[in-house]
DNA sequence: TTCCAGGGAAAGC
DNA sequence: GCTTTCCATGGA
């Protein structure tokens, strides 16, 4: 399949800050192109549409695509959805919360305009199921190999030469894959690449789709529970679904990096010990009551992102 | 060599 | 029921 090399320009603005290079490379979306966000462009490909963006400056984006529109919807107002623009971020951090932790206010405060982001379901939840006890730079590149494999191939033509992009693979193309084959893009993980297309096909049977599309509203708990009955997904995987995949800011994923910041920056003494079940369930109350319930996943994000960079000094990828 | 990386589930008590 | 061990691999 080849696309045509014309781009359709359109300049995104917003009256809302947008931290365009730390909202793509903070570890929410692994699907943007290495190469074009180093040059200070960040592309990536959605449902067989190439999207090119181009920060002008906080408050303005140039996006470039090769069709107008994605998921039939007018690329604008994808894209407004997409990064969550009509969210405001200033709601996010309690006056509170800002007289309670002054220091930890101080240090966020380059990242209060990164934006979370709201990706399709299904993409997040395969993701997410890449990322157990393993570096993000190997998280990318299972999902880069999963693409590859089983997504269509695009090829769009320019000038320059030829970029080759790779869509990623629908629900019924994990579900008909053959686990040794799939197991090549996930780490030689055996159980990991038949829980993918186990998940693969409860989504196709329309179990899990139709959970996706109620899970706005309903209850947190009953849609871990829902996500939970998978093998493969526990309690922090089911909420990065929530969080990243399903729009639900109040989803609070705990990983190792979470569990280290919640111990060093709100002393929380559960912190310290391991992450069980129980454990988790009490650290996450103890989160939301520090940050909120409402957007405590929202605000946890941010402080993941911080505490990586500012504490841990690591770089993006 | 050892330890850690956006954990989950089986085994053990 | 709660806690510990195992899984699996690449990079520092």
């Amino acid at each position: 399949m080849s696309i045509s090399n014309k781009l359709y320009t359109s300049i995104l603005s917003q009256k809302s800050q947008l931290n365009l290079r730390d909202t793509v490379l903070s570890g929410q979306s692994f699907r943007w192109n290495l190469n074009e966000i180093l040059k200070g462009y960040y592309s990536t490909i959605i449902d067989r549409t190439i999207v090119f963006i181009r920060e002008i400056n906080v408050n303005t984006i140039e996006i470039l695509s090769t069709n107008k529109n994605v998921y039939d919807t007018p690329i604008n107002e994808f894209l407004k959805h997409l990064f969550s623009l009509d969210f405001q971020e200033e709601t996010v951090f309690s006056s509170r919360f800002k007289e309670k932790f002054p220091e930890v206010w101080n240090l966020v405060q380059p990242y209060r305009s990164v934006r979370v982001m709201r990706q399709d379901p299904f993409e997040i939840m395969v993701t997410f199921m890449c990322a157990q006890g393993i570096g993000m730079h190997l998280i990318r590149r299972q999902v880069s190999m999963i693409a590859e494999r089983y997504g269509q191939k695009i090829i769009l033509e320019l000038p320059e030469g030829e970029m080759v992009f790779y869509g990623f693979p629908t629900p019924s193309a994990l579900a008909s894959a053959d686990p040794n084959e799939l197991a090549v893009c996930t780490n030689n993980n055996r159980i990991r690449a038949a829980n993918i297309i186990a998940m693969a096909r409860s989504f196709e049977s329309g179990k899990l789709a139709l959970a996706c599309v109620g899970s706005g509203k309903c209850d947190l708990e009953t849609l871990r529970e829902t996500l939970c009955v998978h093998s493969g997904i526990g309690l922090k995987i089911a909420d990065c679904i929530a969080l990243f995949g399903l729009g639900r800011f109040d989803a609070f994923p705990i990983d190792t990096h979470v569990k280290q910041y919640l111990w060093e920056w709100f002393g929380i003494e559960e912190a310290r010990h391991s992450l069980t079940e129980k454990n988790y369930r009490i650290l996450q109350e103890k989160a939301r009551a520090i940050l909120g319930a409402e957007y405590a996943g929202y605000a946890g994000h941010i402080l993941f992102h911080c505490w990586r960079k500012e504490v841990k000094k690591m770089k993006a990828f």
